[in-house]
DNA sequence: TTGGCCATGTAACTTGTTACATGATTAA
DNA sequence: TTAATCATGTAACAAGTTACATGGCCAA
């Protein structure tokens, strides 16, 4: 129980994937599941103790510094039980959306700006997700979750699409917001 | 300072639509800003008490029960000072992402399960959307205001798009992982 | 021998949610 | 007169982030 299961399934997760310490499990988190998830320093050391207390994850090699978290059976069976639980969706936090909301006291002008700024953002990003799709594609350990790894990569290249494409349609629609005021 | 400034601007920012009781800004926080936005109980009425106190909103009628917030003057300068300040991205926490990226544990069916779930419920936010595009556009009231809330309808729109397309990939996908299983 | 990175942790703080407590008004 | 809804708040808890503290190892 304790920590949100939602840490234990990130941390479980990636050391299913490959046994590691947890100064890389902190990397592997930021850099490989960054896209959709994040753990913070202080979420990761207690959830790393707390699942070896429950002989979930083990220490292997030195117990000192280094030491190299792999999980255990029943790790491996509480991960497969953690994931079949019904998903946990946080509340809605989009704060360019509710800037927008407010657009009549931000001004069209100030709108247009982050509006921009939104659709360079999900420019990056798909460049980003571009990338990486072809570097999972080339590497060849990890070849049975290559696939796995594809989809969500996938989702954040239709996520990205979307925003632009919708970045493009709220300038046209910002314009006329723009013309009606001067012509009113 | 105190309150997250992003309570701040969500409260104002509806005040300044229109003034209204500490519960009426809890549905429309709810219900309008619903599909991008959301304040729990217990953030509001500290947040309303604190605004009340640095004189950026004021109880209009009875000062008991039913008493109605309106936004002063400062109270709108403020907002606009914090509708310009740099936007504050939560860290992502996408759990049905996080599950398909394990899908080597979590097996092929589960996920498909997931994904299909997810398109359904993205079916069913498309159409939330179009009808409340439709009485957004009905609206007499707040005219100045529909331009605005219809570009964050339009938001929810493409990515409720976004999601369906990528659903529609994702089973194709993992049909293709399936058989690869099988036939190796 | 100093600066950077690997490595492990803790403690204080912020933020946010849930449940509880209270009471007025209104419709059935 | 009873249940629902309007209305206002508080307190306890849960979650998560940041900054701090510590030390080994290795390369310049």
């Amino acid at each position: 129980m304790a920590r949100s299961s939602q840490t234990e399934v990130a941390v479980l997760g990636a050391l299913a994937t490959e046994p590691m310490t947890g100064y890389a499990l902190r990397e592997a988190i930021r850099d490989v599941l960054g896209h959709f998830w994040s753990e913070s320093f202080g979420q990761i050391y207690p959830a790393l103790a707390g699942l070896e207390q429950q002989g979930l994850v083990e220490r292997q090699g030195g117990d000192g510094r280094g030491a190299v978290y792999a999980v255990t059976e029943t790790g491996h069976a509480r991960l497969r039980e953690l994931l079949m639980q019904p998903i946990q969706t946080g509340p809605p936090r989009n704060g360019l959306l509710l800037r927008l909301f407010f657009g009549r006291t931000l001004g069209v002008a100030a709108c247009r700006d982050l509006v921009t700024q939104a659709k360079t953002e999900a420019q990056q990003r798909l460049r980003e997700y571009e990338a990486l799709a072809a570097q999972v594609a080339g590497e060849e350990r990890h070849a049975t979750d290559a696939p796995f790894w594809q989809l969500t990569i996938s989702a954040g290249r239709h996520s990205a699409q979307a925003a632009i494409a919708w970045a493009d349609e709220c300038l046209s629609a910002l314009d006329t917001i723009d013309t009606q005021e001067h012509t009113a």
